[in-house]
RNA sequence: GGCUGGGUGGCAGAGUGGUCAUGCAGCGGACUGCAACUCCGUUAACGCCGGUUCGAUUCCGACCCCAGCCUCCA
């Protein structure tokens, strides 16, 4: 029984969908100014997870995550790299697609674009205006008035009060309250507009999901995510629009991802401590990070270091060294298996607890050796099947063991020359002159390569 | 100031009212020509102070500390 820890409810909920098998997510993506940073990694892995777990049990998945492509920030770069904002979008898309293909992440279904949802989204700034939730301030920008949506604030436990209290909300004179927020944007000059019976302008930035949910899944959908910074006021503003407009509860569980930190503070953009995926990259295989993300909590806080993600690189060469040597052709449900299966279903029952899911996965793996060196090869192939099986609801393992472990560069110059001087050690070894064996050995330690002499075989992986 | 979430062994990170997390590192052993890999064994923890309890790291309360949100942010 699945269990999702729901912002609103502030509790794990049992999931149930709205209808039996099928399965309605929205999340929201990128706005694509600039290239991803860990943090957008973290929240394309988590719900990858979520998608492939759920689809595992049988669930027949919608998965939409948006691209907002006009907001302010995308404005502004393009001004400032002389370029239109088309260019820049589409540069941006086609990156971050690039960095999710590399970090295994499945496409979504849908991945609507703000610039292509304008009917819908002035479909519903009329609604909520006729619904009396919405007004034509006097600079001709469309606002929300908070005021009259009733329930504002139950998604971030605050409320009107609360916030007219906090110190920091800016004032803005169009509004008649503070905490109003903007629904449409008249342009300003050289802005990109499009038309709307308000005049000439652009969206604000939550109507965008609203719109695009809705139109992709529906009034009232099963789960919508995203990272925790959103909570409020992105969520919160989205569920005052969509359920202002439809009259009905929009979404059943919300999920938020928590951050990924550097030195205890929060990686973003405007603290400028963020690396993108693209540098990481540059140090680490996209499975390393994928590893490391998955090895604690989506809920968590996750410290982003260098030990860290050694330490994921050192636990994934583990699994690689030991699937390296044994077949994985044969197919296994890890459904089917009483006991590890069930683990590892328990674990990602409890809300997509997959640091436990691993800890699961690391005692198969050591069954699998241990069977191995008792030569059950029943066994082996067997347990190396569900390891396979496991790796493919997390998105691990999903590249041939020896390619992870070598780096992936059969043909080049270095790797022959590598090759070259394990046989030489080898013959070394054949006629027991151990000093020029272990001469060589050192000289490739140098080179950065790890050998390992298996029964009659000798490999060798990269450090 | 208001609202969230959290403080677990050297590091990371799950979890639990009373015998095991797991990974990395360490230590001892097996294997090995020596190593590596692998296996076996092993050390070590629950912020602080009270309370409930036969028993609390786990439940309750106070306190200290940390992070996040309240402005764009995944």
């Amino acid at each position: 029984m699945l269990k999702i820890y729901n912002t609103l409810t502030r509790q794990k909920d049992v999931f149930k969908p709205i209808v039996e098998g099928k399965v309605n997510m929205y999340v929201c993506g990128m706005t694509v100014y600039d290239l991803c940073h860990v943090g957008h990694a973290r929240v394309m892995v988590v719900f990858d997870v979520v998608t492939r777990y759920l689809r595992a049990l049988g669930y027949d998945v919608t998965y939409v995550r948006n691209i907002t492509d006009i907001d302010d920030k995308i404005i502004k770069r393009a001004a400032e790299n002389g370029e239109s904002i088309q260019s820049l979008t589409e540069r941006y898309i086609d990156e971050m697609h690039k960095d999710a293909e590399a970090l295994g992440v499945l496409r979504p279904d849908i991945e609507p674009k703000a610039t292509e949802s304008m009917a819908e989204i002035l479909a519903m700034i009329e609604t909520l205006i006729s619904n009396g939730l919405a007004y034509k301030a006097d600079n001709g920008d469309v606002y929300y008035d908070v005021s009259q949506f009733e329930s504002y604030g139950k998604l971030s436990g605050r409320n009107i009060e609360d916030l007219r209290a906090g110190e920091r909300i800016a004032v803005n004179e169009a509004k008649t309250d503070p905490l109003d927020f903007v629904l449409w944007k008249a342009a300003k000059a050289d802005e990109p507009a499009w038309e709307s019976p308000w005049g000439a302008g652009r969206p604000g930035w939550h109507i965008e999901c609203s719109a695009m949910s809705a139109h992709c899944l529906g009034e009232h959908f099963d789960i919508h995510g995203g990272g925790q910074d959103l909570q409020f006021p992105h969520h919160e503003n989205e569920i005052a629009q969509s359920e202002g407009a439809h009259g009905c509860q929009s979404v059943n569980y919300w999920m938020h991802n928590g951050f990924v930190r550097i030195d205890d503070e929060k990686m973003s953009k405007s603290l400028g401590n963020f690396f993108t995926v693209r540098e990481v990259l540059q140090q680490y295989p996209a499975e390393v990070i994928r590893y490391f993300i998955l090895s604690s909590h989506y809920r968590s806080p996750l410290n982003y270091a260098d030990d860290q993600l050694e330490q994921a690189k050192a636990a994934l060469t583990r699994f690689y060294t030991t699937l390296r040597d044994v077949e994985t052709t044969q197919s296994v449900n890890w459904q089917d298996d009483e006991e590890f299966g069930k683990r590892f279903k328990s674990a990602m029952d409890d809300d997509f607890n997959t640091a436990l899911a691993l800890s699961v996965m690391a005692d198969v793996r050591q069954a699998l050796n241990k069977a191995r060196d008792q030569g059950q090869l029943e066994n082996v192939a067997y347990l190396a099947g569900l390891l396979s099986s496991f790796g493919d609801v997390l998105g691990l393992f999903q590249q041939d063991a020896d390619k992870f472990l070598t780096g992936d560069n059969s043909a080049d110059q270095q790797t022959i020359d590598i090759d070259g001087l394990v046989a030489e050690r080898n013959q070394a070894r054949a006629d027991k002159n151990w000093a020029r064996a272990d001469e060589i050995r050192d000289q490739l330690t140098e080179m950065g390569i790890v050998l390992e002499d298996a029964a009659g075989k000798t490999s060798w992986r990269r450090v």
